[in-house]
DNA sequence: TCTTAATTATATGTATTACATATTTACTTG
DNA sequence: CAAGTAAATATGTAATACATATAATTAAGA
């Protein structure tokens, strides 16, 4: 494996620096020599070698990629591709005292969007045992109007079992990740209308229509449950 | 400000190096002491003296922090904190060629999703330009069965419309950054059947919708208008 | 011969020091 | 007082040394 040094011309330059070419750099290599997952890639004394810069810039340059989640090393053994979590990657920067209120909102659209919008693979995934273990789940479940803290507990194992259903990993993570955000939303005053936690559409109704309904009838449902969220976001 | 030193003893240690925990520590002491958005934080120098370790480990942990987006560091100036747009972060691990496939096609769902569910943000933002907008570009596509390049094209300009009047940027940035994938996914031959560009519901039909109809009609017609992509995941 | 324990080699992890570079601040000089 | 120059400061890059974990190999023991 061969490379060419690093330009060190300022041409583009002004903002990117070198560390940012030799990232640039790797990744490219890692593209043209189609490396794969599970590959082994060069060692950090062999990069320096080859683009002819030191081992710190080299290592910042990993220590990037490692951070996005497109390569993870160990001793001795060297760095080697993966398949990047990038949900795990975005939970990083995901902490909700820093993000701005409109990324915060964003975000809270965002969820609302996709629990109404994913009714299809629910549907087309869902087996006898989720329904009966979305029954057991509602019939946990406080009756209305008790300790609030209880309540989303509920809601929670609820939600988190559609997400489950859907089978899309990237999907579960994503809500994984948008949980925290919650609660700080709902006590940021951020939204308009205080939370009412009466709602149209009950999970047992939800889970009626799962059992005998369709994708359509579910989305309308669950737009009807989320009711409370959307109105205190207009 | 102060701080103590890091606890390198191997308690939980056998996974988290010390860069690790200095990184974990440093988002503490910026959250403990409140620091909000474009605010200076201390230089590395007085971190390597706060926490007790060397300047590499504090500028390790730094570099982490400027990949998730939370800092931006000037020379002579030192770092300040920054708002992350998260959308761009995630960007940078969107290597459709390292990610595996089920991740890819778990980003294909989530699109799907997130198009048929955002339904109710765009009614509620949707003015008379908007529908103007959309007329003119639905003016300008071709017949049905042409060019396939530029076909995709339009499909592309008719949807990031939708999603602008969705006036969710993280949303937007969202659709911009799963753009590149679909290119990827639509040649992997990840997914079962071969693309039929006839569609159910034409972006007339969905305009018409949205000119008359109501965010339940739109989701209906929208999942319609998707129903080729949905075929192929099934 | 096979298993297990000790040894070694290797690549990453951490530390230290020095110098480069950009940019603000302060100073000098006309 | 203005303009240009020098100093100070904090990050960026480099080089080197040692620490540490672990894969690989070899040696010991059953």
């Amino acid at each position: 494996m061969n490379s060419l040094p690093i330009d060190r011309t300022e041409l583009d330059s002004g903002n990117s620096s070198l560390v940012d070419k030799v990232e640039t750099r790797i990744v490219e290599l890692l593209r043209e020599q189609q490396f794969k997952v599970g590959d082994v890639i060069p060692k950090e004394m062999e990069l320096t070698e080859m683009l002819g810069v030191s081992r710190t810039v080299i290592r910042e340059a990993l220590m990037r990629l490692k951070v996005m989640g497109l390569i993870e090393s160990k001793k001795r053994k060297g760095s080697v591709i993966t398949s990047p979590d990038i949900f795990n990657v975005l939970s990083k920067s995901m902490k909700p005292h820093i993000l701005d209120q409109e990324t915060l909102k964003d975000m809270f659209e965002l969820r609302l969007a996709l629990e109404v919008g994913m009714a299809d693979f629910i549907f087309q995934r869902i087996n006898d045992n989720d329904i009966q273990e979305l029954k057991e789940i509602v019939s946990r479940e406080p009756e209305a109007s008790e300790e609030d803290r209880f309540f989303i507990e509920h809601e929670i194992a609820f939600h988190s079992k559609l997400y489950e259903i859907s089978n899309n990993q990237s999907l579960k993570n994503f809500q994984k990740l948008l949980l925290p955000l919650f609660d700080y939303v709902h006590n940021s005053g951020l939204l308009k209308i205080p939370v009412n936690s009466m709602r149209y559409v009950s999970h047992k109704g939800l889970v009626d229509v799962l059992e005998n309904g369709s994708p359509e009838l579910f989305r309308n449902a669950m737009r009807n449950h989320l009711e409370n969220h959307f109105l205190r976001l207009f």
